[in-house]
DNA sequence: CTGTTAGCGCGTTCAC
DNA sequence: GTGAACGCGCTAACAG
């Protein structure tokens, strides 16, 4: 294995300095054209490229993004790393992940990414302790907060519309004639729990539909939360109509429950999730839901991430926030044909 | 945002010299009991970290996998990643993904997390031009497949037997009394495709059973694949039992195609999977299927691959193989009344 | 436009 | 057991 080259090796054989050999391959304005030509000849007839980790120590810049994720075998998360991807090599830079569920305390995770020296963090968890992002933002670390919002802290964010994705889930099942409808989503401890549940009392609100607890239970974005509070609503002396799903996993227990009770969908009942994750989409689920974008998400968090790690100011002034997409399947069926 | 601390900040406080803090920090014997204590008690107080570029220059080791896949947000894939992570985090080390996809020409994906100095590198993807593997074997650059092998070149991977997976499968069909058995699965220049098309072939022989080539379609190991090619048997004369598919992805294409028929499952005709990703499991597709165990070989990738890393020796020699695991859903029923 | 010089913060080497 | 001097390969600052 014949030892690596360095600026200097490229200099020599360029008859230039290592420093003019340096600016060509940072496309300093500064070179001129000849100089340049004759340097990217010696670079390309070696395959020479530059050492990174000395590249990354002279200019304490790693071109590292990390990414802060609960488990990113969880495909929300597995999107959402895709569209970080494909935006951070645009501007060649890489992805790092971490998932919370790999390290014995959370807290560990984010240490994890900060000691391997990433330029700028996304975080797409939702566990994380907030004084840790407090922290960060007190040093102007660059941080994108993606898929969650921090109440009453300034910093960049986006997210999806996550109270109008539930609105308009609401319409549409109000459109087909639904009016018993009931919820169950994941705790309001989250942004993402608290507002689909606003979107769906201020749907029943305008529309003058009481709102009945027993419609409502709140507990993880898991499958077992959908199945249990199923179970729940089925038993109830007046069974809702529709059920809202606060995610496609509660929308999977939901449907568990609904067919080992013999119910069907949307014959019985009616189901619509949120997220759009793949198996929404499969045939025998073909569920009705709405998307959040998650790969636009993680691309445009990673373009306003490096633009902060490349401006060195973090303002922390981008908001972003994506209209969701309802995504029109079986699980609602058609109209109605007589109110209740 | 106060300044980074170098060692030689906490030398100062500890009253040693910068080397004797290195030392602390790394581990080293040759340092007294009190002076480490010392030392460590200032590297507490001010929750001081080595600088990690400065480190991974110094070294030439940046303490990062690269992971190399088709698409992270393939179930398989991500999961994968997950027992990497959790395996790589425990030696301290972290992990840098690239997806093909990701990049314009599939190539450049390597060149990316080469370009980053990556100390090792965890081939997961199947579609890489194998002249690149042999030109980083014969750099010995620390190196692990998984989930595909390199014929005639000698590489650490970790695989699941695939041959036997397919032979667990068939052998849970025969054992229900199906024996017009057919198959959709990916191409054979992949090791995976070629595997477990081996393995359907072996046992139709093994069994006395002709080998009808009306009954083998090989594509993509993707839905679609497995939608065209149930279309191309349900015309049959004599239409198979069962389809073995090559893959989930092709299972669930398999199941779009057998449902828009009419036809049930396992009532008319029963159906395996390949891979135990997550949908499989759902109520309303209960696919039996074999696991790959893609979270273990994730791990046992990452663990000799470190070793490799740091022993500074990469003989190739490690050749680890999964036992399939047979997951028995309710995808074949059970026993056939009456042989045909 | 180009070159010279001086670090960046660690680890390695060799003294003591 | 400890410390001083040096160098890793690059970029930044200034000089020409």
């Amino acid at each position: 294995m014949k030892k690596k080259l360095t600026i200097r090796d490229i200099a020599n054989m360029a008859g230039v300095s290592h420093m003019t050999v340096s600016r060509v391959l940072n496309d300093d304005s500064r070179v001129s054209s000849e100089t340049r030509a004759r340097v990217l000849s010696v670079v390309r007839a070696h395959n020479f490229t530059p050492n990174p980790k000395a590249r990354a120590f002279s200019s304490n810049k790693s071109r590292i993004i990390g990414l802060l994720v609960s488990d990113i075998s969880n495909p929300f998360y597995a999107e959402l790393a895709r569209g970080m991807e494909e935006k951070a090599h645009e501007y060649d830079y890489n992805i790092m992940f971490c998932s919370e569920l790999s390290v014995d305390k959370e807290q560990e995770a984010l240490n994890f990414l900060l000691k391997a020296g990433v330029d700028g963090l996304v975080f797409a968890s939702v566990r994380l302790n907030d004084s840790r992002i407090e922290r960060l933002i007190k040093e102007s670390f660059p941080l994108v907060l993606v898929n969650r919002e921090l109440p009453g802290h300034a910093c960049d964010h986006v997210v999806c519309n996550n109270r109008k994705g539930a609105r308009i889930l609401m319409k549409h099942l109000f459109g087909l004639g639904y009016q018993r409808i009931a919820i169950i989503t994941g705790s309001s401890d989250l942004s993402t729990g608290l507002q689909r549940l606003e979107g769906y009392h201020s749907s029943l609100r305008e529309k003058g539909i009481a709102i009945k607890a027993d419609y409502i239970v709140q507990g993880a974005f898991d499958r077992e939360t959908g199945y249990n509070g199923t179970r729940r609503f089925i038993n109830l002396d007046e069974r809702p109509q529709a059920i809202f799903a606060g995610n496609d996993y509660i929308a999977m227990g939901v449907l568990d429950a609904l067919d080992e009770a013999g119910l069907t969908v949307p014959g019985d009942i009616a189901v619509v999730g949120f997220d759009n994750t793949h198996f929404a989409a499969h045939r025998r689920i073909n569920l009705t839901t709405v998307s959040q974008r998650q790969y636009e998400m993680g691309a445009i968090g990673v373009d306003i991430l490096i633009h902060s790690i490349e401006q060195a100011k973090t303002d922390y002034q981008h908001h972003v926030v994506l209209e969701p997409l309802l995504i029109i399947r079986e699980s609602c069926g058609h109209r109605l044909q007589a109110a209740h």
